[in-house]
DNA sequence: ACCTGAACACCGTTCAAGT
DNA sequence: ACCTGAACACCGTTCAAGT
């Protein structure tokens, strides 16, 4: 080894791409600058020559991940089928990877990063009449439906019923006298299913735009 | 002063507020165990002996920011108006502290903090013929498509248009050839307005659920 | 020019020691 | 019993110094 400073010639995307594995295996809170580093093999302060801050380095982690997002073609069948099958698409690829959740929550400009859907998206809502600012209205309702829906997914794998407490321990006492509907219901109160009820959801949502198009009956 | 370590009989209810406000006043990235303490005039470390990490105090902040949420009586009117108002009083509660939002998005057990949206959108749905596990499911949709848009909102600040590079800098070249719809209707992708994305996608998921109820007409 | 080492101003948390 | 001080093992980031 002729020198003790090697010139790694680093690069910013072999950077993001180790950062990106690293995230995905241990999780967003268990990352570090350092630790970034130590699995680059150079110093700490390296990283700093191309990356302004960590939030820089993670805002360029999380546009990678979305970046490569190949969407499948959308299924034959009915319009609403497919609108649907948009949605449950980019969510299983959101959901992916638990681990890069939380950043995409903070990541501004999540929907440029996904190109693909916006042009499947777009072309669903002109399907059915939608035109110009319209079709772009009716995409967003359904995109954001889906990050929306998705960022909360997480909310209910500790939902009550499987645990110690119970809905008892989570609600605590319902006063029948000021909550007499909640009181009379909460036997239906049963742990969430996030898939179901984000498919639930979304086929109310998908509905709402059919019949609010300006083509009802001419999608041939 | 008789001893240099006061008997502070320090509640984790005062513990709590003080961690609220200073969250509240400064944001959750600026928030420490240290600081709260300099806030609370007591050693860093006493605050351990009430909670057992600053998890578990964050969960505290975050429960308390919607234990005493007073929601508003629903105004007369047709059924529609009274669910989309539900959910934007919701949602306003919900966004009337930024700072907070983080919080909840971590925040489990999120809709047992909020008991009184749950009396009011059992009654909503009960009134259009939905009983038991269906009334609860019915619920669930719109609260939780509340939360997911309210979670996702501030991605709606930077969103292009307004910003440097516009458009261009925001999705780069959109090929005209790969996205063709895509470019066709570039010039749509305006800036988005959050609270009105949010009311119209509100009144596709309450047109949902007023279709697809048991009873149509029945109201009164 | 490109990289590093040491240092600065912080963190959350543990634990032996004080009163 | 109740609280604290010092310490441990970390952080992100700056900057003068090395090659």
């Amino acid at each position: 080894m002729p020198t003790t400073t090697r010139p790694s010639g680093l690069q910013p995307d072999q950077i993001v791409d180790v950062a990106h594995t690293l995230i995905s295996e241990h999780g967003l809170a268990w990352f570090s600058m350092r630790k970034l580093a130590a699995a680059l093999d150079v110093n700490p302060m390296t990283v700093y020559l191309r990356f302004d801050s960590k939030d820089a380095l993670l805002d360029a982690v999380a546009r990678r991940g979305l970046r490569d997002v190949e969407l499948p073609d959308l299924p034959e069948g009915p319009w609403e089928d497919r609108a649907v099958a948009l949605c449950t698409v980019l969510r299983s690829h959101l959901l992916a990877d638990r681990n890069l959740l939380g950043l995409y929550a903070t990541a501004d400009r999540l929907s440029a990063a996904l190109l693909q859907s916006v042009e499947q998206g777009l072309t669903l809502m002109e399907e059915i009449g939608f035109r110009g600012e319209g079709a772009v209205l009716a995409f967003r309702s359904l995109f954001w439906h889906t990050v929306g829906f998705t960022l909360v997914h997480h909310s209910f794998d500790h939902f009550p019923a499987d645990s110690p407490g119970g809905l008892q321990g989570t609600f605590g006492t319902v006063d029948e006298s000021t909550h007499p509907v909640f009181a009379r219901n909460l036997s239906s109160f049963t742990s969430v299913d996030g898939d179901a009820l984000f498919d639930h959801t979304t086929h109310l949502v998908v509905a709402g735009l059919r019949d609010g198009a300006p083509t009802s009956e001419e999608t041939r």
